[in-house]
RNA sequence: GCGCCCUUCGUCUAUCGGUUAGGACCCCAGAUUUUCAAUCUGGUAAGAGGGGUUCGACUCCCCUAGGGCGUACCA
């Protein structure tokens, strides 16, 4: 049986990096079973949702490399929803509730502070006919609850072996809401079983809900689909991330000059027991990808990690690679130019800071005690630079000066640049080249 | 409150009853016939606490502490 898999996220706000984590992880199983990645856009909120997150949800796919196979819009499959309801209704284990809000709130206090379980008490399954009419000549409207039957519901999972959920001890799941809306458990059950879904793959959080799911899938008279639940991931401090996953969203992140694979490569790796690097490319990580690898307790999600292997990524990349992106960014000075500053750079965007060190006009940084050495420097630079010119040239600097080491480097470094530190001086000279050099030796900006 | 899951170097983790407790990041040192960065090599460093079980426990059991999640007319 082909492996298909599906993520669904919520068309009310960006992805960030807890769901996509989730998406990424389902998109890698998919790959390495050579299985196929639904995509299903949860806007059964017709409210909340809106066309551009969905297709913000789209771009951040796409730009981070995971393709998917198919798509749909649960908005366009109600009537589907409705014939479920409609079979549950029929089978009894959907009933008419007429609480509110406030009132089922009000109990859960109670019950709280009594000591006991916060469980619905199934008031609504008692109401006589008559009880239910004069609520409804009321204009009252009822929410639906699915009864559960209360019982230990086991699963095989793939990311914490066996599971067990008591039902007994949960509330009867609400699907459908006062004002007919479906919740998304209803949905994404039908769904489950409509788009043949074989792994349900999503995180832990969700792991009481998979034993109500697993007895509405039976319900239906289908077979469960495997379930994988994941860690959540957690901030470098060790809190819950949920808090301030506003700066984390993808797009922002992409607008902070990251690689989509040092982001996918991070999301992919981050509580398994692969060490954090950069994997070759997304398709490689999923060659790689097993829940074996995966650590039982919360990953932390450390930006600094995220920085590094974004560093990684820019250091490994190749010229014909970069070049597209060099070209747009007005930075494209060659292979050798390429090659010189790779390895400094942090985000992308910062080829153009080496750009104009080459290029531009830079401010020569020149202490007053480096003036002689500096100056010395000046009158000794040979008439043609090329790759060997650094090492003879510097010789000869010392020779004459008697500075040396960083005494001598640090200088010279700090007039052609303007900067502390850099790519090495031998390949950044020739790029520099003589007449921008000695103009910037005797300290002109240049 | 109750339920589920978790707790190994500073950090991320390997180990599945017998290991000099392994790797990666960070950090430190050395190398790169003299600079910062990059790169390479080497090094420091660990089993939350307390009880059991066992010839033997990081590994199994119990308790305590700590963390994550759930307990919605959210997803």
């Amino acid at each position: 049986m082909t492996v298909r898999v599906r993520f669904a996220p919520s068309p009310t706000g960006r992805l960030h990096v807890g769901n996509i984590r989730t998406g990424l992880i389902n998109w890698l199983f998919a790959r390495a079973q050579g299985g196929q990645f639904v995509l299903r856009i949860d806007d059964t909120d017709l409210e909340r949702s809106t066309l551009e997150y969905e297709q913000g949800i789209e771009t951040d796919l796409a730009w981070l490399g995971m393709a998917w196979d198919e798509k749909y819009s649960q908005s366009a499959r109600f009537p589907l929803y409705r014939e479920a309801m409609e079979r549950l209704k029929a089978a009894g284990r959907l009933y008419a509730c007429y609480e509110t809000g406030e009132e089922l709130d009000r109990r859960r206090k109670v019950q709280l502070s009594r000591g006991q379980p916060p469980v619905y008490d199934r008031a609504a399954l008692k109401l006589t006919d008559a009880e239910r009419a004069t609520l409804e000549a009321e204009g009252r409207r009822p929410h639906w609850r699915f009864r559960l039957e209360g019982k230990r519901v086991k699963w095989d999972d793939l990311a914490r072996g066996a599971c067990e959920v008591d039902t007994a001890s949960m509330s009867d799941p609400v699907l459908i809401r006062e004002d007919g809306a479906f919740l998304y458990t209803l949905p994404s059950v039908v769904d489950d079983i409509d788009m043949a879904i074989t792994h349900v793959i999503r995180g832990e959080d969700h792991v009481t809900n998979t034993g109500a799911q697993i007895e509405i899938f039976e319900a239906l008279g289908a077979r469960a689909p495997q379930f994988a639940h994941t860690t959540l991931l957690v901030g470098a401090d060790g809190e819950g991330l949920s808090k301030r996953l506003g700066s984390l969203s993808i797009m922002e992140l992409r607008e902070g000059g990251y690689e989509p694979l040092a982001i996918v490569s991070h999301l992919a790796r981050i509580g398994t027991s692969d060490p954090l690097e950069p994997g070759e490319s997304i398709e490689a990580l999923a060659a790689a990808f097993t829940f074996g690898k995966m650590a039982r307790h919360p990953g932390r999600y450390d930006p600094a990690d995220l920085s590094r292997l974004n560093s990684a990524v820019l250091h490994a990349m190749s010229y014909a690679e970069a070049q597209p992106r060099l070209a747009e960014l007005g930075a494209d000075l060659g292979e050798a130019f390429w090659l010189a500053i790779r390895a400094n750079l942090g985000p992308f965007a910062g080829v153009s800071n080496w750009s104009r060190v080459v290029n531009g006009a830079i401010e020569p940084l020149i202490a007053e005690e480096d003036r002689a050495t500096v100056a010395a420097a000046k009158d000794l630079l040979p008439a043609m630079i090329d790759g060997d010119t650094w090492s003879r040239w510097t010789t000869a600097v010392k020779e004459q000066t008697g500075a040396k080491g960083r005494g001598l480097f640090m200088p010279l470094r700090r007039a052609l640049t303007g900067l502390d530190h850099g790519p090495e001086m031998a390949m950044l000279l020739p790029l520099i080249g003589r007449e921008k050099a000695v103009r910037r030796l005797s300290g002109e900006t240049a």
